[in-house]
RNA sequence: CCCGCAGACCGUUCCAUCGCUACCGCGAGGUAGAGGAAAGUCCGGGCAACGCAGAGCAGCUUGCUUCCUAACGGGAAGGCAACGUUUAGGAAUAAACGUUGACGGAAAGUGCCACAGAAAACUAAACCACCGUUUUUGCAAAAAAACGGAACGGGUGAAAACGUGCGGUAAAAGCGCACGCCGUGUUUGGCAACAAGCACGGGGGUAAACCCCAGGCGUUGAAAAACCAAAUAAGCAGUACCCUGCGGAAUGUAGCAGGGAGGGCGGCUCGUCUUUUUUCCGUACGUCGGAUUGUAUUGUGGGUAGGUUGCUUGAGCCAAUGAGCGAUUGUUGGCCUAGAGAAAUGAUGGAAGCGCUUUGCGACGUGUCGCGAAGUGUACAGAACCCGGCUUAUAGGUCUGCUUUUUUU
RNA sequence: GGCUCCGUGGCUCAAUGGAUAGAGCAUCUGACUACGGAUCAGAAGGUUAGAGGUUCGAGUCCUCUCGGAGUCA
């Protein structure tokens, strides 16, 4: 398998039905600073995802009041799954449906890029099919 | 010079690696990519949809004048008021400079003005003190009581019925006079706010209490709106709801048997159960035609998921020059400068710049400057249709003007 | 992105522009009791979210800021 660390527009969940359905029936589990929240898309899923994971980020906006501090932890948070994503594509079966895939961060305060990286290498080794 | 205040402006840069969005290119690749507040949403517009004869009422909102502007609750210039400082005056007050001002109307009306106080607003009001007359007491001075005069003084209060001074009087009072404040009318100056003069008058505060006067305002906001369009509901249009035989009725429109087709149940080359529409009309008497209802299905329709447009060339930016005290604006020339959409403009590493602290060396005017080292800081904050303002946040720096103090000459 | 509302002791709420902002629960102290509860008496606890203004006087009226809640597909 080609590594790749590329981000494009595919890679990215961006439909708000299929998001309202992760936060009312997704799977979940905590990868501390991130609460990882997952599920398959349904197989007559319109429009059809372009790409076998596709990823949202989310910072609340209770703990973090300002916009700059909400972009900075997703931007930290994107940048380490752009690195990393091809070790959870190796976890991932060739035959398995794409799945949707959101990342809380749920620290109280700013975490270095270090740390932000460790928690997603977390995230990816507890994941489970 | 330092500090402070006011105003205007700037508000990090470079390299490497891995990326993001848009556009261009067949491709390799190339080009562009947050702000002064992008923020708060406090105002005003553009734009869009819907509504709309005209006028008024209600509601909301603005409030010295003139000007600027697409418009504004914004800005400029001016007027007036309050406060501070200085000067003049015996004082009320005036002038100059600075700062601030939601700055129409309280002599249209209504309400309110706690406590204290005699009285908080009817040409009002007599608590203490003041003055006169009468009576009583007393040698007298005077005291007490009654009646009357009188808002000058005291006291209360945030505020006491124009202010200061002189006259006047038994004592007093805008009662009279001079100066001053204020209102109305009028003349002059000014585009106007307003100012000055003259005449008449006499006035508590509160309109960010009700209210009056004058001006303005249709409603809803890009989740607007237009287009394409899975799904699904209503509506509209079309099609289908059977075949064969027997047989009843004519005052009627039904029934029976078999077959076909669909569905359910039972381990199933069968069996069994069930459905094959409802209501009505007829000039038809053929088991025919029409209407209606229901079901199925096709098309249409509608517009959800999703997509496209709106979406960045605009009251645009820069420069020169003309008009204006100024806000602003005319002309000419040049430029094109983010366009995302659960939302791009980044991450990591390394340099540099700037500031602060500590410290070393040198210079001189002895607390500053220059050079070097170490540590540390580098803010507030992220476009969401687009503009014009206002308000708030902000490390550090630059420029201009000014007050006071200190030091030196 | 737009709109609406709210903010008062630890909690739940009052207060017409007018004295030192009041009530219940909770807290503390004392009494009662062998002890505790209940009861009785008393006390403490407030920058009325913050700042500025109007007014003689502001929790209340006006402006701005901060925080919170709700609502519109």
């Amino acid at each position: 398998m080609e590594i790749s660390f590329t981000f494009s527009k595919k890679e990215r969940l961006k439909s708000r039905k299929m998001i309202g359905a992760l936060f009312i029936g997704g799977k979940s589990y905590l990868a501390f600073p991130l609460r990882v929240v997952w599920q398959p898309f349904p197989p007559e899923f319109y429009p059809t995802p372009q790409s076998s994971v596709q990823v949202m980020v989310s910072a609340p906006k209770k703990t973090f009041k300002t916009a700059t501090a909400r972009n900075r932890i997703k931007r930290l948070v994107r940048e380490a799954w752009r690195l990393h994503k091809h070790e959870f594509y190796l976890r991932l079966p060739a035959d398995h449906p794409p799945i949707a895939l959101l990342l809380m961060f749920i620290a109280k305060e700013e975490l270095t890029f270090k740390e932000v990286e460790a928690g997603v290498l977390k995230m990816i080794r507890k994941w489970e099919p």
